[in-house]
DNA sequence: CAGCAGGGGGCGC
DNA sequence: CGCCCCCTGCTGG
């Protein structure tokens, strides 16, 4: 350790990055563009679909607009939502009934990994994003255990065995195909092997709608009740006006556990530990809009090559760098190199200067006496400012700081609306 | 000085 | 026990 270089290597940056974005996804901050699928709106996220999807990024690339609204017909939302969570956590769960019309749909969208071999090489020549995700493996569904179904049909777009990866031990049965067969296919082509389907082929229309999708987004709002925060940060977009949101959404996630199934105060991430265990806990879909809780046969569709490997060699575990103040905090705790841990993990009982449970920032691992101030706290990183000023464009992650702001700059209307999350201005 | 973030008390369920 | 709110310290302009 001279002076050489360092790798600094973010253990659990995959896991935190996911975690982070299906953060996002749920309570639709910085969604730039919204898909429109049999009434329902699902506010999304270009890069993600993007990522996801060549299709998508075509339909991105030609839409001049910000924040394009996208209305499949032919789709079903039922679809869209497995699709979405598919794309945005690399694997769903869907009936095995579902799963001829999702994967259709799949191919009419050109989903990789399900439709096209994700991130063919040859045919991207305009680079798309410097993601990290390292080579191509081939695309790749594993369906899972499940106990009372057993033997689904599912054929991976390509041959799952045709890169020697670690899964060696799952792949044997599903590598049938032909890897690069499809790659370049057009939507809605192929069948699938399976024996119904043969009739949607007819890709679906797309209508990409030039208009702001703010309305839509609200409409989409209110009925699945996520915060309205949408971030102004500086660029002056002061579309505060009218985003209309009710009452404490931010306290969505707060009820016990943070985020949902994958990572908090209980410790450690469910599929955090290696292995090669399911990447969203088993019982996750439940909380999107028609989320279809499974229910018999199921087969869980996983994105391989997005989510999983991670636990490989660790060069140095480095906390995630972070504002001055949490650093200081960081390093007692933090002080270990080298192992596979992350900031968070901190169990309840850690004491060492306090006594009670700690509640951990899934972000920076900053511990918290309490889960509401853990909370609290994960607004700073996700950006969330669900308090807006309703005389000028400041908005603030807390209401207290609203209000002071208020206070200062606006006097005159003192008053005004302090009760509650600046909704209405 | 204004804003941000966190600690902690108090209150209601 | 959890949420709301007040207060205070820190930081950047």
């Amino acid at each position: 350790m001279e002076d050489g270089l360092l790798s600094l290597k973010w253990n659990n940056h995959k896991t935190t990055f996911f975690d982070i974005l299906r953060v996002l996804r749920e309570k639709a901050n910085y969604t730039d563009a919204t898909i429109a699928v049999e009434g329902k709106f699902y506010p999304v996220h270009k890069l993600v679909m993007s990522t996801c999807s060549e299709y998508f990024s075509e339909i991105f690339e030609r839409t001049p607009c910000k924040s394009p609204v996208i209305v499949l017909k032919d789709v079903r939302s039922q679809d869209m939502d497995a699709l979405l969570d598919y794309m945005y956590l690399g694997e769903v769960n869907v009936n095995q009934n579902d799963l001829a019309s999702l994967l259709k749909t799949a191919e009419c969208l050109r989903i990789k990994g399900l439709a096209v071999p994700d991130e063919d090489p040859t045919k991207t020549k305009k680079q798309l994003l410097p993601d990290d995700r390292r080579e191509s493996p081939p695309p790749k569904r594993r369906r899972h255990e499940d106990p009372s179904s057993t033997s689904q049909t599912l054929r991976p777009t390509s041959p799952p065995a045709s890169s020697p990866s670690k899964n060696s031990s799952t792949s044997g049965t599903a590598g049938d195909r032909a890897g690069a067969q499809r790659t370049s296919s057009l939507p809605g082509t192929q069948s699938q092997d399976s024996s119904h389907d043969s009739s949607i082929d007819p890709p679906p229309m797309v209508k990409v709608e030039m208009e702001e999708a703010e309305d839509l987004e609200d409409g989409y709002r209110r009925d699945n009740s996520y915060e309205g925060g949408s971030i102004n940060e500086g660029d002056g977009g002061d579309y505060g006006s009218e985003v209309s949101k009710s009452e404490h959404d931010p306290e969505n996630y707060g009820g016990g556990s943070y985020a949902g199934p994958s990572l908090q105060q209980g410790g450690d991430l469910p599929w955090e530990e290696g292995d090669s265990s399911s990447f969203p806990p088993e019982g996750f879909s439940g909380d999107h809009p028609g989320g279809q809780q499974p229910q018999g046969a199921v087969a869980t569709l996983v994105l391989e090559g997005s989510a999983r490997e991670h636990e490989g060699q660790v060069l140095t575990s480095f906390p995630p760098l972070h504002p001055q103040h949490t650093l200081h905090q960081q390093q007692h705790h933090h002080s270990t190199a080298n192992t596979t841990t992350f900031p968070h993990p901190h169990h309840h009982h850690q004491m060492g200067t306090r006594g009670g449970p700690t509640y951990p920032c899934p972000f920076c691992g900053k511990t918290f006496d309490r889960p509401s101030h853990r909370d609290r706290h994960v607004r700073t990183h996700t950006g969330e400012k669900p308090f807006r000023c309703p005389v000028c464009t400041h908005s603030s992650s807390l209401k207290e700081n609203l209000k002071a702001h208020i206070l200062l700059k606006h006097p005159e209307c003192d008053s005004v609306a302090l009760t509650g999350p600046m909704t209405h201005r």
